[in-house]
DNA sequence: TATAATAGTGGCAGAGTGCCCCTATTTAGT
DNA sequence: ACTAAATAGGGGCACTCTGCCACTATTATA
């Protein structure tokens, strides 16, 4: 038998891109009530009759905003309770995503008015709809943690990345500088990468190999954590 | 506004304590249809009028059932689709929940009929309803790689226990074998026990120091890996 | 008193770690 | 041409962490 009470399942998804500098997320503007004029996490109410699943549902929400295909979108956890949405209990499941800064057509798409990237960290994405803010922290916080054994942050750069630029969406992501030895140490240990044989040169400076993942290392676990156990460098503690 | 077509919101818990030998997990004979006469992993459906949130949702439905607190619960995933049910579109939210083995009163509660302790791994928990062989294969893995770097194995234990006692819910969480010296000098140097003062001796041999979880440690995240990363020692790899 | 079984600890060889510093490669400037 | 400047890439070291073996300690029983 079905609820007796009817309840709202909606889909809320955060999606990621690299800033200059610092990690990015997609917000919205709300124009309907409630919580009319704020920002929010773009998300979606789950219609069965036309999403075959609650990831359809998601990746379709961005899809439809974002005029862009997901190269990275992951379950990031459910909320359910009758405070956090005024017109009473409701249900949401968070999903995380992740987008190359190249491939962002923020033209596309039917409804992209107001849609807004902003730093995902600090003061600006307070004060959020909903239980967005967070959302929103829960979604930065799983992210983070993925990096710090997967090879996650990759999808955020396009096909063909130099190393730096692997290691720079590494420390944008974790929001702490790494080792440049060890990290190289460690993807290149890992073997998830290919070299194309070709080369960028951004100035009057040495070029670098230019890589790319090797097909079906894409979703690679490290063995080992991506910064070390030993100390802490720079900010935020464990 | 709401969904246009009804949608059926579940919760699922898989409850975990330690067996002899082996993890085991709760599953309930379903007297009703769809699947009835079938092993299934206990849930319910939310009752927003009752239910002030998800967990508390999940929380209730097993406390009815087991009569008895759990010390650990925790969210797993949500599934939802128009296929794992066979009356329509359906969302679940798995919970992972852990017992001490001591504690367990199966007589309490209400609806006791047709609850049994099962191996969680192996044929003996295959056919189960819905798509609940995969909630459980889900569970059992999270539970695995929670014990890998935090404390979780601890909530399977009363509330004092040995250092053998540890290891061994340790390893049968994460069904491979540890070496002693070095669980013992990982779980000490993380300072999160306390000498009772007390001893258990088990037969002719010398006693063993009872310990309990320090007070506000009990949830304590590993700075290292709780198995090492250098070797496997027995089954299941990777 | 010897025996058997478990509890608890010392310590070592090798792998993993951050980190310093060296070399390589490019363009701009003189 | 030659130097300067900036980044790419890697060698190697001191230190830590790892699994593992072996040793001592403690108990009851024969």
């Amino acid at each position: 038998m079905p609820q007796s009470t009817p309840l709202l399942v909606t889909v809320d998804v955060a999606v990621f891109r690299l800033g200059s500098p610092g990690l990015e997320v997609l917000l919205v503007e709300r124009e309907e009530a409630p919580f009319a004029g704020c920002m929010a996490l773009p998300g979606g109410i789950v219609r069965p009759e036309s999403d075959a699943s609650l990831e359809d549902c998601a990746a379709r929400t961005v899809a439809d905003k974002l005029g862009v295909r997901l190269p990275y979108i992951e379950q990031v956890a459910t909320t359910g309770n009758a405070d956090r949405d005024p017109r009473g209990w409701s249900i949401t499941t968070l999903y995380l995503a992740l987008v190359a800064h190249a491939g962002i057509r923020l033209s596309a798409g039917a409804r992209v008015r107001g849609l807004h990237w902003r730093p995902a960290r600090g003061p600006e994405v307070t004060g959020l709809a909903f239980d967005h803010d967070r959302l929103l922290a829960d979604a930065v916080e799983r992210l983070a943690a993925r990096a710090q054994y997967t090879s996650l942050p990759a999808h955020l750069l396009g096909p063909d990345f130099t190393l730096r630029e692997l290691q720079e969406a590494w420390e944008t992501v974790m929001d702490r500088s790494l080792d440049r030895r060890a990290f190289r140490r460690r993807v290149m240990e890992a073997g998830i990468l290919e070299d194309t044989g070709r080369q960028f040169a951004e100035g009057a400076m040495r070029p670098a190999r230019v890589y790319r993942a090797r097909p079906g290392h894409e979703r690679h676990v490290f063995s080992h954590n991506m910064i070390g156990s030993r100390r802490r460098a720079d900010g935020n503690a464990d």
